[in-house]
DNA sequence: TGTACATCAGTGAACGCGCGTTCACTGATGTAC
DNA sequence: TGTACATCAGTGAACGCGCGTTCACTGATGTAC
């Protein structure tokens, strides 16, 4: 049966969380499209009355991720402490150990690879966060602030993925604070 | 029927580089059992002759990438050039462009995620690049040299995925000069 | 050294399952008059 | 404002496909004597 717009609305936003989450905490292939339905609260037949594909979807879900992490750039001060704020929380445990509401190129940046419609979102979400890095916050130097702020955003993500991709808890934590450390 | 066993030994090895080339150019799932058996030369039904089963067969081909890796990096001077060397040949735009013969780190690294026990042998993998690294190499300050090691390490591999992941030549090039310069 | 037989890698058909996707149907919503 | 009807989100069964995995069979290799 037919529901009221602003209903639906919502619906397609919850899905595009569960979405998200799912993807990040198990990768695109591991998270089916009748589990992220579910978690929406609806059946697997619905899904294509919301998005094309399981693909669109993905890139849909990214772009939303996307907003929301950029938005949430805004919560760090404009000073050497906001950033640095930013970073600890970025490289902390309690983020390696959360991929589900973390930072979503560290958990699906390899999944991107085969996917043009997605990796043309991704471009778009990595150059916003190289430029609101450079201009938000404080670098040593004025000339070279594109190449910290690109240079930060490397050492985080790699920092992460190889924080999570690690077994062993010491191993782990040694590179988080050794990334944290020189940034 | 039977093949002598110098023979099964050499299939062995070759379904090994088929899978991890194959798996790093399209990933863990991307990459089937069926296209793999065929690309060594054999049909997909002696597959469970050599691997108890799929998740085995990305533990052993990402252990004997890593063996090829380790021994890779003695081909680079112990001194500065050689570092350096090591630098630029990873965050080039050759192996940025070739995955499947490039780091299985950076193009695998989401998909291990769920895969304990090859999160096991790249545990000891990383570790192993880390003192690898910290040992061969000269370093700014002998105290800090396992730190740097780590840090060049996150850097390496954070600037190949981002510079994979992004759809435009020109920001995918400016973030390989970008780590590079800073290394 | 020769013979008899157990071993086992490879083949290709088959199995079972879960996935992405489609579809006929339902019935409240939204719209045209 | 009321009525008639088109719209469309949701349901759950069904489809088709490819995947990982299994299996009966083959026949040269390797081994025991």
């Amino acid at each position: 049966m037919r529901y009221p717009a602003a209903e639906t609305a919502q619906k397609h936003t919850k899905a595009l969380e569960s979405a998200s989450r799912l993807f990040r905490e198990r990768g695109f292939s591991g998270a089916s499209i009748s589990e992220i339905m579910t978690a929406t609260g609806l059946t697997h037949g619905s899904f294509y009355n919301h998005f094309d594909s399981k693909e669109d979807l993905l890139a849909e879900a990214f772009a939303h991720a996307s907003d929301q992490s950029l938005a949430a750039l805004e919560d760090y001060a404009r000073s050497e402490e906001g950033k640095q704020a930013m970073f600890r929380d970025y490289l902390s445990p309690e983020h390696r150990d959360d991929a589900g509401s973390g930072c979503i190129m560290a958990a699906l940046a390899t999944d991107f690879q085969t996917q043009p419609k997605t990796r043309a979102v991704v471009t778009h979400h990595v150059r916003s966060l190289i430029e609101k890095f450079g201009e938000r916050f404080p670098w040593s130097s004025r000339r070279n602030k594109r190449k910290q702020a690109i240079n930060a955003l490397t050492r985080m993500v790699g920092g992460l993925i190889l924080a999570r991709v690690v077994i062993d808890p010491e191993l782990s934590s040694e590179i988080l604070r050794s990334s944290l450390d020189d940034l």
